[in-house]
DNA sequence: CGTATGTTGGCTACCCAACATACGGTGCTGTAGT
């Protein structure tokens, strides 16, 4: 169907959920596989798709290979977003609800407009995709909390089948996915995580300069098997490597969202063609690179989890060609991306917003909306959302489907509201920093890093890789505690004296890791455990 | 949290160390003004 004629694990098992109507959930390697899944579904169901995609510039390419399909094969296919006039939004919304339109790509942004909802309720959508739906998770929280609401779209739409679409999700974020998005009863494909062919690096270096010189030194050896990535955490300090990096002679440009849009385009033009050696970018490069050829991914700075690592190295040897991942890395490096998660919202804050909403209802009003509480505090749409998500999830504030928020049965005050809704941002700050904990694990583990990365992701590699920097050092032993044995089993349900209730994620060596609902993950001396008595495994729940 | 840059103070040369301060990622949207 569709130039279809086989699929790759877990296409299949995911389209047979779907069109059996369930919820699904499916975590597939990058590249085609994923919009494969909802256009061959797509073209077997009633209703139009929507597909919620985080970038426009995502939503254009999808476009553009649904068109290249064919329009009589498929239908036709269309995004909504800002860049459109008036009339054009207007004329894609009439195209779902007389049916022209099949696809429709969208940011969740869109989502929050009542009028927009309203007009795809109607075109009685068949399925509700979320591409990229780790951004859920990893953006929902404060960058674009727009991604929080979705669940609440789902519903206001009449719970259309849900299908949700990562490359990447370890189980904690899976778990995420499914809460955030209300999905129902939700079938979770998961196909093999293993990148046999990316060979794992990590270089470390005490100090910063021997640690540049690395970078500058491995980029340019590795850049004569072919192009590759060089990630670096500050839009400066990519200027800077792009610059030492041409004058090696190497052909390099950064790439960062303080660049001009052209400017993007035509390094990201450059590289899909071959015509750079390396891009030196930011975390803004990558969603939707799709480069056979990539043979290498270094870092400058380590990840700010295990999770947006494994994806922004998963860009390199997709062609299946031998390819390498390096992370130079200091430990003092971890420190910005501490920085980028500290950042909780002020009580005064929340407690501000909370009063207002009280006192708009309390002044008659039906609720108070976002704009209403933009003009009155002279801050931005994104926090304020934010705040609200807190608010609504501290049991403070109901939001309803025009996007008004009021202030909820039995609220407590607007003081308790927002200490409690602190408490839940603190909470994510911890379970945030525990994830950077993750990152450090994997830098200075003595061990097979494959096992390590995969044993992150729930899946367990018997065998150390043979293809990783430890391995051909002759470090990994390959010696694991039978897991029947263990005092501790993987996904075993534990509790902590100090920690509370959590969940056994992986052993190593002579530590276990516990994924803690309180604190995130926390890597422990199994012999001090079991010393002090530290953690009992929970029966019976 | 860590680094780069700016300022102060000691102390008498313009230079250095110590302290102070600013800054750092990811994108949607809608609107104002060419």
């Amino acid at each position: 169907m569709l130039g279809f004629t086989e699929f790759r694990p877990g296409q299949e098992e995911a389209m047979k959920a779907v069109a059996a109507g369930r919820d699904t959930l499916a975590v597939l390697p990058s590249g085609a596989g994923k919009s494969a899944v909802y256009t061959v579904l797509g073209a077997l169901l009633e209703g139009p798709v929507l597909i919620v995609s985080p970038l426009i510039a995502l939503q254009r390419d999808q476009v553009q290979r649904l068109t290249e399909l064919g329009e009589e094969a498929v239908g036709q296919a269309a995004v909504l977003n800002s860049g459109l006039s008036g009339s054009d939004q207007q004329a894609v919304l009439d195209g779902l609800r007389d049916g022209t339109v099949r696809f429709c790509f969208l940011a969740p942004e869109q989502l929050a407009k009542p009028e927009v909802v309203d007009t795809i309720r109607e075109a009685g959508p068949a399925l509700f995709v979320v591409d990229e739906a780790h951004c859920v998770s990893a953006w929902g929280h404060d960058f674009r909390p727009d991604y929080l609401r979705l669940g609440g779209v789902v519903e206001q739409l009449g719970h259309p089948t849900v299908l949700a679409l990562t490359a990447t999700a370890a189980p904690p974020v899976r778990t995420e996915i499914l809460e955030r998005l209300e999905m129902r009863d939700p079938e979770v494909v998961v196909a093999g995580f293993d990148r046999p062919e990316i060979r794992l690096e990590v270089e470390q270096h005490p100090d910063a300069h021997g640690k540049h010189a690395a970078v500058l030194d491995r980029v340019s050896e590795l850049s004569e098997r072919g192009s590759g990535i060089l990630y670096s955490a500050t839009r400066r300090s990519t200027e800077e490597f792009a610059q030492a990096l041409a004058g090696r002679g190497l052909r390099a440009r950064a790439y960062h969202a303080g660049l001009r849009k052209a400017e993007r385009e035509e390094v990201q033009r450059e590289f899909m063609a071959d015509e750079l050696d390396v891009v030196v970018a930011t975390t803004a490069f990558g969603m939707g690179i799709d480069k056979p050829g990539t043979r290498f991914v270094v870092h400058a700075e380590p990840a700010d989890s295990v999770d947006s690592y494994y994806q922004e190295i998963g860009r390199a040897g997709r062609d299946g060609e031998p390819a390498v991942a390096v992370l130079v890395y200091r430990q003092e490096d971890l420190g910005i991306r501490r920085f980028f998660a500290a950042g909780a919202p002020a009580e005064e804050e929340l407690q501000q917003v909370a009063g207002l909403v009280r006192a708009g209802v309390q002044a008659g009003m039906d609720g108070v909306d976002v704009r209403s509480l933009r003009e009155e505090t002279g801050r931005a749409a994104t926090p304020l959302v934010r705040d609200l998500n807190l608010l609504e999830q501290a049991g403070a504030v109901v939001l309803d489907d025009e996007g008004t928020a009021s202030p909820a049965p039995d609220a407590p005050p607007p003081g308790a509201a927002a200490a409690a809704a602190r408490e839940l941002a603190e909470h994510h700050v911890r379970v945030d920093e525990s994830r950077i904990e993750m990152m450090r694990g994997y830098a200075e583990t003595t061990g097979c890093r494959r096992q390590f990365l995969l044993g992150y992701f729930g899946e367990q590699l018997d065998e150390p890789c043979g293809n990783c920097d430890n391995c051909s050092a002759g470090l990994s032993t390959g010696q694991h505690t039978a897991d029947a044995d263990h005092p501790f089993p993987v996904d075993a349900a534990v509790e902590h004296a100090e920690w509370g209730p959590g969940v056994v994620m992986r052993h190593e060596d002579d530590r276990v890791v516990v994924l803690f609902e309180a604190v995130g993950y926390k890597t422990l001396a199994l012999q001090a455990v079991l010393d002090h008595d530290l953690l009992r495994v929970r029966t019976g729940g």
